[in-house]
RNA sequence: CCUCCGGCGAAGCGCGACU
């Protein structure tokens, strides 16, 4: 059965979703695990009411269940509805709780989100993230410093999160901020190359291209616009041609 | 019997498509 779910989950995140559910129908014996992933299958790539519909046949659920309907909730703005479901969840653990706070996050709810979060049982590294981040993105940089301040524990996620807060203004902090890093992953070198592309000095966004340990699709796709938009067509071309993937 | 690992769920990146 679990190769079978490693399938679907392989085809859910090609976007296969048609494939998922032939798998999905012809699975000789679904457990718990399968049935998440089908959840989960629709969920990512926009089939919400699928979703819902086999939710309600599920024979159990378990946290993982309720925890994926949450998030397609969240990630399309439903908060009533993830509220609504959030409430029905008999034992919540800590990553129901953070999903709750990621949809408060998602839909800029900073005020329902801080006392969310105030209410919390426990906080991990995620939920201070989500709440970080949500105010980072949503302009209330104080309170995202203040929480900044307050974090126990930082890591990778919550670096790179602290570099898109300046990303879209302050090209000189976003420096300076990944100079002091602990550690960088390309998400963190994607974010430096961001914001010296907005600082709409092309030459050195091409410098940190050259400079990056790895570039990952986003970091071709970066220079490639900002390549295009300012007109360098002929360079534009030159990069596309080098690009190790096309999708 | 226990511990760890393993198939599904929560936090950070570009463009596009969808809503």
């Amino acid at each position: 059965s679990a190769t079978w779910t490693v399938m679907l989950a392989a085809y859910s995140q090609s976007g296969h979703i048609k494939q998922a559910k032939k798998l999905f129908e012809v699975m000789p014996c679904k457990d718990i695990i399968a049935w998440n992933a089908m959840i989960t299958a629709y969920a990512r790539n926009g089939h919400l009411t699928d979703a819902i519909e086999l939710f309600d046949r599920m024979p159990q659920r378990n946290y993982v269940t309720w925890t994926a309907v949450l998030t397609a909730f969240g990630q399309s703005d439903r908060l009533l509805q993830a509220q609504r479901l959030f409430d029905q969840i008999p034992d919540k653990d800590l990553v129901c709780w953070s999903a709750m706070l990621a949809a408060y996050a998602h839909a800029g709810d900073l005020d329902q989100a801080r006392e969310f979060f105030g209410r919390m049982p426990a906080r991990s590294i995620q939920s201070w993230t989500a709440i970080f981040s949500a105010h980072a993105r949503h302009g209330d940089l104080r309170r995202a410093m203040a929480i900044w301040d307050e974090m126990p524990e930082r890591n990778l996620v919550t670096w790179s999160a602290m570099l898109h807060a300046f990303v879209h203004g302050d090209s000189a902090a976003v420096k300076e901020l990944f100079d002091s890093m602990p550690a960088r992953d390309i998400i963190a070198w994607n974010a430096l190359l961001a914001s010296t592309v907005q600082s709409g000095d092309l030459d050195a966004a091409k410098d940190v291209f050259d400079r990056m340990p790895q570039q990952s699709l986003a970091s071709w796709t970066e220079i490639l616009t900002a390549l295009a938009r300012s007109d360098n067509f002929d360079e534009a071309k030159m990069i596309y041609q080098a690009m190790p993937e096309r999708d």
